[in-house]
DNA sequence: TGCGATACTCGTACACTGTTCGAGAAATAA
DNA sequence: TTATTTCTCGAACAGTGTACGAGTATCGCA
């Protein structure tokens, strides 16, 4: 437990580093984008940067304050909000980069339910959207509104994206049971049947998520924009 | 892998049972609740039930089955729609009973991330939210989504909701070098500064959560009205 | 009544995990 | 040179999911 997580301020005065808190923050993150959440772990990272396992301790407190750092190391391929357009579509090119990164690295949702995520990469975000927002309008507790229904609702779509793609990319044959079992366990819902035979197995699943998302948002904006302070500029 | 993973219908010809699928899962509930996802293992839950941790596996396949069957058996807690009441009114109740069955279980955003959840209570939820969906008006891509903007604006909500409760219950010192942090660190945003001043330690968390979730889900109705196929009874 | 066959229970074992500890190496400061 | 600090890492510990196979209890049927 450092005092500050994200920063360490130290000046060497002994051996030669050799290894780095940055590389081995990269080494994760690459480890966890080709192998998933599970296939971290702390030997495996050793090994891939070539040194010890134990080694990795001397630069990071624990597994979970590397998490933290691999969490706001990717937070860090955003940029800030495009200056010139109007606060809509700044809003929805935020959102939608950060929708991107969120299905660049499919663990980041997973680290994300018991993580606060306060770090400098998160927080330079979070201004870029909070400053969108009061500059279209929004102050005091309908900025906190707005600016948590919209983060908010990113995070549990790409956490329902991820899902359906696990969905689809396991085995044929376990599909095709589970599909069966579904087909019959409909039935007594004959709306939901309807509904389901039409979307069930769509044959393009990314451009359905991708509408879903921005319509949504769309939506969802629409309904924001009516609870401003000012009702200028819609 | 059995063929139907929720249901088994065996007649038994042997032994004496002593031990149920039902029980099993009822119990690895109890772990889930009280001890966290980690807090679940194949052992803990083995002693939890009086039997040997290896006994399980002849009931379940592993413990990725287990977890979820554990998915489909909190969302048996959740009932249909009220009838009687205005379909705005209708989804508020749902989505109101969904996020506190997700909160009194904080396991459950954790484990949907990498899942399908068609289980058959999930099926009867989702069959419930659709029906409503399609009285007011919704049918088609629209209905579609609706529904998704909805489910997916819950699951981000909790899972934001989850780990600002976990944020909140660190303790005390880190949370304080945690806010020193953050407060110099935002000292160069200061439309995120006013902003983070006012609600980073606001006194009634649960209550400002529950504000959230409530205007959140109303401006989404609100955007999501204006895109039904028919503009009555709104 | 006896005899499989079936339905379960569980101890042992294997490979793996996160993490602690302490010994050692290497480089700088005095 | 010596002391001190920085860093690396092998060994060990407790815990994990799960495969295997031996053992036991109960049933249908002869």
């Amino acid at each position: 437990m450092p005092g500050l997580v994200w920063t360490r301020t130290r000046r060497p005065r002994g051996a030669r580093p050799s290894l780095d808190r940055a590389t081995i923050v990269r080494g994760a993150v690459e480890l966890l984008d080709a192998h998933g959440l599970a296939g971290l772990s702390m030997r495996q990272l050793g090994s891939h940067l070539n040194c010890g396992a134990t080694t990795l301790y001397w630069h990071v407190a624990n597994k979970e304050e590397l998490l933290d750092l691999t969490f706001d190391e990717v937070m860090g391929e955003l940029s800030g909000p495009e200056p010139g357009l109007g606060w809509r579509e700044q809003i929805i090119g935020l959102l939608s980069a950060l929708r991107a990164m969120m299905l660049r690295h499919p663990w980041y949702v997973r680290v994300y339910g018991s993580r606060p995520g306060f770090g400098p990469h998160a927080l330079r975000f979070n201004a870029g959207l909070i400053s969108v927002l009061r500059a279209a309008g929004f102050s005091g507790e309908r900025l906190d509104n707005a600016q948590a229904a919209l983060g908010q609702y990113v995070l549990g779509a790409v956490t329902n994206e991820l899902s359906w793609q696990a969905w689809r990319s396991m085995p044929r044959e376990q599909i095709d049971t589970m599909l069966a079992y579904i087909r019959e366990a409909i039935q007594q819902y004959p709306d939901y049947e309807a509904y389901l035979q039409e979307y069930l197995l769509v044959t393009d699943p990314e451009k359905m998520m991708l509408s879903r998302f921005t319509t949504a948002l769309e939506s969802l904006l629409d309904g924001l924009a009516n609870r401003r302070d000012t009702d200028l500029n819609l």
